[in-house]
DNA sequence: CTATTAGTCTACTCGATTAGTAGGTTTATA
DNA sequence: TATAAACCTACTAATCGAGTAGACTAATAG
């Protein structure tokens, strides 16, 4: 399961992404909009402009905006970022990969189905990106 | 993430699965063979004697046995039973399904990419069988 | 140059979940 | 009747999830 936060951010990172022409949103409108606890919702959209895909400006006229294009930032690396792993397992994990104990990957059936689970979502997840969130 | 007490429980099965044929096998040598803490492993087992999976005899000579075919339960299924939720929205779940809040189904974008997430997964997970953990 | 607006940052709380452990009870077999 | 083994309830400690508090910094308008 996907945590709230990053529900949030993709919630988040959707109304940005219609308001994309509108120049700096802000955050309190963002909460407002999409229901988002105000204060939760200042870390989630930091993280985010650390990350490089948001950018914000202070003061009056500010906001919150895009940085890259919407277009060109998978799916997967929003829930990298806010949740961390994306497969079912540590040892069939390609960003958080750790060694799995007693188990031998070479012939390990459990490691070979979540491989498989992993690559047919990643395929998805990969693919599509932060524009297909807009309506 | 799979959950430690899943990840336990695939073993366990693996292991059930490949002594089916020895008669009861005691949940001491499962502890011991495939390094899963005792009692923890006590109650793995109950669960998944309880849910039909397993069979188990008490006094000398007993122990846990498949009480179905290996070939017939599905990864799915013990995921299901152990974690929970395999998808990664409560909204596109097909077995603990919660509607979700101010987000309309209808034309959600992230509604519709998790469940396209959620029918690849299934496609993998509900094919494979416990059977695939023989080694 | 100062008031206001708006994002930045650190740290805290509090409940739920995860990963176990303890210890007694029941049932089958020898 | 002794022993072997599973059964069952309840407890604990640590971590994580979800959110809050409050002071700080930077940009703009008058």
């Amino acid at each position: 399961m996907l945590t709230k936060k990053s529900q949030y951010a993709f919630k988040a990172l959707g109304y940005l992404a219609d308001k994309q022409k509108d120049g700096p949103v802000l955050i309190s409108e963002i909460s407002k909009k999409k229901r988002i606890p105000l204060k939760f919702l200042e870390n989630i959209l930091l993280e985010l402009r650390k990350a490089g895909i948001l950018e914000s400006k202070k003061g009056k006229g500010g906001g919150y905006f895009f940085k890259k294009d919407p277009a060109d930032v998978k799916m997967a690396t929003v829930i990298r970022l806010i949740d961390g792993p994306i497969s079912m397992l540590p040892c069939v994990s390609l960003y958080f990969y750790e060694r799995c104990k007693n188990c031998d990957e070479k012939h390990c059936g459990l490691h070979d189905v979540m491989r498989q689970v992993r690559d047919v979502t990643l395929e998805v997840l990969e693919s599509r990106t932060l524009a297909d969130l807009k309506d």
